[in-house]
DNA sequence: CCTCGGCATCTTTATGTAGT
DNA sequence: ACTACATAAAGATGCCGAGG
């Protein structure tokens, strides 16, 4: 998608970018073969050194180099350029940001392979893990999850990141991550009713001894991650239907890894009757 | 050349929202 | 209550071609 997308480049908006479409210029290629184009020469001059340039950041790899130029609501192109160095994140915490408050846990997903910190265990061991991926997506990650990191754990989390709580929103999913699940029809089997301050109940849980109640806990955190893939698939081919470009970009939706652990029903109806049934 | 009008892009301000 | 991201609306800037 990134070789299709002239609006990173100054002067270019979305409806210069979508005039080159419209008259079949698609791609960076197009621009080189075409003889006169629509515009005028100092935008064309302009053009064409941005595109010289995006094909050698491109081949460079450096994702930080669109990232800077993309209009932010245009970050969702970077995905598939960048899918094999992904990395899908979540936090779960004690509260939503006093000074007290603390990371419980942590699930990092990057397309193969689930991998958990748990605080008091390996916690520390994300800001390390996660150093070695050039795109992160999360959920709200932008407001939430990258800042709380960078305070307890001192890692940068300065790579290009594309927050689904925008992309979603501006297709008209809102209502939260578990909205748009729900928008989606992305099931999360036997996890429906746990939500971010149950999980802090099963944190707590867990500190009295309840081994299983760091499963729960780590298999909610895993779902909400692993299903950010799917979201990700799914509002990048969402995304690209609104442009005139062919369908031949769309992206077929991951098959998802099975559970890593098993959450306790019995742990989770204990705790919801302890804590009155009404909330949850 | 110079100015003007139309259009797109950029900037500023205010408001909204989701995470545990 | 918080945080820091986004969008939306409104205003300013600047490009470009037309016409004098």
């Amino acid at each position: 998608m990134l070789k299709h997308t002239f609006c990173h480049i100054p002067g270019f908006g979305a409806g210069t970018e979508r005039s080159l479409w419209q008259a079949g210029l698609h791609g960076w290629d197009d621009i080189f073969n075409q003889p006169n184009l629509p515009l005028s020469s100092k935008k064309e001059a302009t053009l064409h050194s941005h595109i010289r340039e995006s094909i050698a950041q491109l081949q460079a790899g450096n994702g930080d180099y669109f990232y800077g130029l993309l209009p932010s609501d245009q970050q969702w192109r970077l995905f598939p350029a960048f899918r094999d160095q992904v990395a899908y994140f979540d936090i779960e915490t004690t509260g939503l940001g006093d000074p007290s408050d603390y990371i419980t846990t942590i699930v990092l997903y990057d397309g193969r392979q689930v991998r958990s910190y748990v605080s008091g265990q390996n916690l520390g061991d994300f800001a390390r893990d996660i150093a070695d991926y050039r795109l992160l997506v999360s959920y709200n990650g932008k407001t939430f999850d990258a800042p709380f990191v960078r305070r307890c754990l001192g890692a940068p989390l300065d790579q290009p990141h594309i927050d689904l709580r925008y992309v979603l929103g501006s297709l008209g999913y809102r209502g939260g991550l578990k909205g748009c699940e729900q928008q989606l029809g992305i099931p999360r089997q036997g996890l429906e009713d746990i939500d971010g301050s149950f999980a802090i109940l099963l944190w707590h849980d867990y500190q009295r001894g309840n081994a299983k109640a760091l499963d729960t806990l780590l298999a909610y955190n895993a779902l909400d991650v692993i299903n950010l893939e799917i979201l990700m698939v799914l509002a990048y081919n969402a995304k690209l239907a609104k442009t005139p470009l062919g369908l031949e970009h769309h992206l077929p939706l991951p098959t998802s890894p099975s559970l890593p652990f098993a959450a306790d029903q019995d742990t989770i109806q204990r705790l919801r009757s302890q804590h009155g049934w009404s909330s949850y």
